[in-house]
RNA sequence: GGAGGGUUGGCUGAGUGGUCGAAAGCGCCGCACUCGAAAUGCGGUAAGGGAGCAAUCUCUUCGCAGGUUCAAAUCCUGCACCCUCCGCCA
């Protein structure tokens, strides 16, 4: 969410933003509808004045035919007041509803394209590995290795299932301690936070799309049931399963106000992530690349307003992925995220995509995004300046390590011509008995 | 599954229909006293929005949403959340 009158001010821009964001919203209607608001509330807002003066005079009346005659313009007033009340709240919502839709501006290094074809890659590091015996993925190795088991998973999960077994457990578990252990070191504060969540975290970071929940474009699950509460009886509020840990990681904030001394805020979290993959029918339809859920390490920044500052740590925090991927030894590059496929809300992206030989292609293995205020304004996060002003904070995030695609790209990077896989170096430590590669089962 | 208590300003907490945006204390800010500080004394101190250069004026807000009433922190209904006890369970 913007501030309307920035909105005002740079409409022209915010416009072009849209359109480059692919963003179909009636801008003209949102002006109009922001004018009639205010009309319509300065008009109940000096009624309410008016009937705040006669419920004083009330109290002072001297007399029943006083008293009456107060009474009597009172209700006049309070009629009045009920006819424009609703008029206000009705272009009010209408005013809401679109102002929940419009975007972000980007940074001026953001590139704007047409599709996520028009991303720009910005930097490629490590070595493809060059394999003198036919490879497999990592479908075929999880198989032979006897540590992902595809079948089972659709019988028991349905599509996009899985079960992980044996070392490969030991190996995604020693990728998750040593992404969080990685960011610990860095400063950043642990939590693991809720994954199953009330509507108010989703809608504030930009999950939804408008102010509720929309089965139909937004990539959420809702819990179906209710769960039972302290009374025993079932709470009505809806809840939903986030897709990252960063919904719960920022909301922990809303509605408070932080000092600009503690700031910037560095957090990362350890949770369990569902996506509906709903606008996703049809891609990556094989294979371990695309599921449902998955665990991952996420990490969240809350810092003062300064733009050049935010897109400094938002470099720093890109910064921490890339030596994640150089540790783990992966080949990636980096993108920087056009116009065209980054969200609503976010001023600046990139993606981080690991090189997966099996697949024959890159893989997103991370994202970091800077929203500036964006999501601040929805969760109503802000600080308190030196000048003691209020501001809303910044917030970025980034992802440390998710748990399929990087296994997919370490099982197939480092995949021996024995058939056995080595496990890279800095994940060692957290294997049982250290240890170095996992072979074949036959 | 059962029984009860609660949600008020930065915090503790009083307030059961108008004099309440709200006592008192703590905290914080200013001033006095002091060489300085502590202690003490005096004064100020909720948030959000709107109009105005400003002084200032004004609207909304006592968990949230409705309702009753000329008038609601206070009465009624629903919802959310927190806590205590018993039972069951990981």
């Amino acid at each position: 969410m913007l501030d309307i009158k920035f909105i005002r001010e740079n409409i022209e821009a915010i416009k072009q933003v849209a359109k480059d964001k692919k963003i179909d919203l009636d801008f003209d209607r949102l002006l109009a509808v922001d004018k009639e608001r205010i009309s319509l509330r300065q008009e109940v807002e000096q009624l309410q004045a008016l009937k705040n003066d006669l419920n004083a005079m009330i109290t002072k009346a001297e007399g029943d035919e006083e008293r009456k005659e107060i009474i009597e313009k009172g209700k006049e007033i309070k009629t009045k007041i009920e006819i424009k009340e609703p008029q206000y709240k009705k272009i009010k919502e209408e005013f809401d509803a679109l102002m929940v839709k419009v975007p972000n501006i980007v940074s001026a290094d953001t590139p704007v394209g047409k599709s996520g074809e028009d991303n720009v890659e910005v930097g490629k590091f490590g070595k493809i590995p060059e394999f003198g015996f036919p490879i497999k993925d990592h479908i075929q190795l999880g198989k032979d290795l006897d540590i992902l088991d595809l079948e089972k998973g659709a019988k028991v999960a349905g599509y996009r299932g899985y079960y992980v077994k044996n070392e490969g457990v030991s190996l995604m578990m020693a990728m998750m301690m040593y992404a969080l252990n990685k960011m610990i070191e860095k400063g950043y504060a642990p939590m693991i936070p809720p994954t199953l969540v009330k509507g108010s975290a989703l809608f504030g970071t930009g999950y939804f799309k408008g102010l509720e929940y929309d089965s139909e474009v937004d990539e959420v699950y809702q819990v179906a049931s209710g769960d039972k509460e302290a009374d025993g009886k079932s709470s009505k509020e809806k809840k939903f399963l986030v897709g990252t840990a960063e919904p719960s990681l920022l909301a922990y904030y809303s509605d408070e106000v932080l000092k600009e001394e503690n700031l910037p805020l560095k957090v990362c979290g350890y949770s369990q992530c569902y996506r509906s993959e709903i606008g996703s029918y049809g891609k990556d339809t094989r294979g371990f690349y695309r599921v449902h859920e998955f665990m991952k390490v996420e990490q969240v920044v809350l810092m003062a307003a300064d733009e050049e500052a935010s897109i400094k740590m938002h470099d720093d925090m890109l910064a921490i992925s890339k030596e994640i991927h150089d540790e783990l030894g992966l080949p990636y590059r980096v993108l920087s995220i056009c116009t065209a496929d980054m969200s609503a809300g976010k001023f600046r992206a990139f993606d981080i995509e690991a090189w997966m030989p099996g697949l024959d292609r890159w893989g997103e293995t991370g994202s970091a995004s800077n929203f500036t205020d964006w999501q601040a304004r929805r969760l109503n996060v802000k600080y308190v300046d030196k000048d003691g002003e209020k501001k809303h904070v910044y917030m970025l995030n980034n992802t440390v390590l998710p748990s399929p695609r990087p296994f997919i790209a370490i099982l197939e990077n480092f995949q021996q011509a024995d058939g056995s896989v080595l496990i890279p170096e800095v994940l060692r430590k957290y294997m049982p008995g250290n240890m170095e590669k996992i072979s074949p089962k036959k």
